[in-house]
DNA sequence: CGTGTATTTCTGTCTTTACTGAAACAACTG
DNA sequence: CAGTTGTTTCAGTAAAGACAGAAATACACG
């Protein structure tokens, strides 16, 4: 596949920005990939599309699928794998979040509540203690506060806290 | 200083959470000692809680004011600059947000305008130019969303939202 | 059950990022 | 204004991560 000009921009800008979002720079353009083609492709197709090795694919296309942004999708009469992401970007937006949420929050609350059941934590000063029991509590409500945003719509939840629903109403899908 | 057994534990693991935060190990690791010190420390003090090299914690520094994660006090009496961190979880949380959202967020909101408004976009596939929109879309709601619950409290967000009401209690500080 | 095709795993290389220690710089102090 | 203390910059090193290419494996089909 010859991606047109604004297509391959996106593409190649997903992957720069891939390494802030903490995926590398393969993975964020295969998805980018997969979410601008709209339908699903086979590894050759993005290992040539993007000009990476297919092993590079291979292993990129697991991890797209650890996140639950890519699945394998079988076209008939055709072998291959195909891999496909969903193109509601509200439905990929909740995916990433709660991937991050799994790698860069869970294995702190974790931690947190581990240091407050040690007995050792009687040693510490007041102060400190207060502080990580303020910081679990703290993440335990945006945890809950996330989980309930998730839930429901976006439109709904700007409604909720009185966004103008201008945005909202040019936001909402065409279907 | 030397740190007793949990807080170091905290330290630690925010310093391995750290990359994947986005800082690396050791801005991460002074943000905690900070925090959780609840006082101005100086350079040479968190040079050798830490155990790095001195001109690392200098950069780090730096980073953390970037990030208007830390800030210099001066101790009357005492030549060296000292640094201090907020330790209002829900402060430190907004200025992180604040801070990911212009290194995550902003550089794509950017890069998707520019796509839509070169006109090389008529020769693209019609699904192509409309994801790309809708993302443009999704990211400005999202960010007008975004400020518009960091102006708000906790607690209030959470009632209106009608999370249980029973955590938002037990979160509310104790001044 | 052998052959061709699709896919994954593995090993080494390259790139990037973090970090140290030394040197340069800046700012106070007597 | 020389000495002292504090801070930053810089160059080189070490560690981590991403990636390519080869080898190995799995799988379908005759």
């Amino acid at each position: 596949m010859e991606l047109k000009p604004i297509a391959e921009r996106f593409v190649l800008h997903w992957g720069e920005m891939g390494s802030r979002w903490g995926v590398n720079r393969t993975v964020a353009q295969i998805h980018a990939l997969l979410y601008l083609a709209g339908r699903p492709l086979d590894a050759e197709e993005i290992t040539e599309t993007l000009g990476v090795a297919r092993s590079n694919v291979s292993t990129s296309l697991k991890e797209l699928q650890a996140w639950n942004l890519a699945r394998v999708v079988h076209l008939r009469g055709d072998r291959r794998d195909h891999f496909e992401t969903s193109t509601d970007i509200w439905e990929l937006f909740k995916l990433i979040v709660a991937g991050r949420r799994q790698r860069e929050i869970d294995p702190t609350a974790v931690a947190l509540r581990e240091c407050l059941e040690n007995p050792a934590i009687a040693d510490e000063d007041e102060g400190t203690r207060q502080r990580i029991e303020e910081t679990l509590k703290f993440i335990e409500i945006m945890c809950t506060l996330s989980d309930e945003m998730l839930r429901i719509r976006p439109e709904t939840l700007m409604k909720t806290l009185g966004v103008s629903a201008k945005i909202s109403k040019t936001f909402r899908k065409k279907g």
